[in-house]
DNA sequence: CTTGACCTTCAAGTTGCCTTGAAGGTGTAG
DNA sequence: CTACACCTTCAAGGCAACTTGAAGGTCAAG
């Protein structure tokens, strides 16, 4: 047969979370609320995503990493980021209400960096000092 | 209670909520987490607070805002930031590997800016073409 | 001394975001 | 044909972070 060309293959569930870095489980449960969808199922039913799959997960999980629910990010997802077709006055708001939360974000953000900054400045600053050995627990379990 | 804490007063739960705009039931929740506890009791068992609580609680917002979650939030306060005392190998470390966190953060939320920025930037654009008017949901429930 | 806005504790309920388990079909390698 | 690693659906379970409700105590104002 001829060669499967590299480009606009599809992956199978697996694939998809392998390179994502998400749990197949997740991948359904997103399907299900709507967040993303595989592009066609195989004939046996296998849910068959194409490579644009990867880098929307990878904008979902973004999005979820800096405090955005999936009901935001679904909104968002529906207004067909990163190649707009649609753009009426309505959606413009809702585009420029959201940027203004991120900038809220990233002012959050900046305030917990100078925090630990400065915490961390003052630690060493004062090295060789403290007697105290403080237990530290190995940071709970990360990502929600 | 007294209507003018002015210099250096306690709070109480209702006034520190207020100031800090969370509920009431939040303060207590978070007392019981070992986040924050009221610096005092007074006799008839009111929780009382000091200025600082109200800076503390918008640390722990924003902190939240960009996703840590409050056994993170617990164990950075813990380190006593803002006037750091405690300074211990394992504490550096630990402060680190958090604000090595936190760039990846803003490199997440950078991400989701520019997603934002391109499509309502495109969107602006192709202006007065769009026909199709798409009904958006009011931007679901605020703050997860 | 009563009213009404505060405060208290304790317990149960809710929402978001998955995770885990059961029961079974699919596809390729040996 | 038999393993075996995939895939399927459906249902239940779990954890974080609150929220809500019940039952009652506190206190300055009228």
């Amino acid at each position: 047969m001829t060669s499967k060309p590299q480009t606009d293959q599809l992956m199978t569930i697996g694939q998809v979370a392998q390179a994502a870095g998400v749990t197949t489980p997740t991948l359904r449960y997103y399907e299900e609320e709507g967040i993303l969808s595989p592009t066609t199922r195989s004939r046996a039913g296998y849910r068959l995503y194409d490579a644009q799959a990867v880098e929307q997960l990878q904008f979902i999980r973004s999005a979820q990493a800096v405090g955005f629910t999936l009901d935001d990010i679904r909104t968002l997802l529906s207004l067909d980021i990163g190649n707009a077709k649609s753009c009426q006055a309505e959606v413009q708001g809702l585009l420029t209400q959201r940027l203004g939360e991120v900038n809220q974000k990233m002012k959050d953000l900046k305030r917990v960096q100078a925090a630990l900054g400065r915490a961390l400045d003052q630690c060493r600053r004062s090295n060789g000092e403290c007697a105290v050995i403080k237990k530290i627990r190995p940071a709970g379990k990360r990502r929600r």
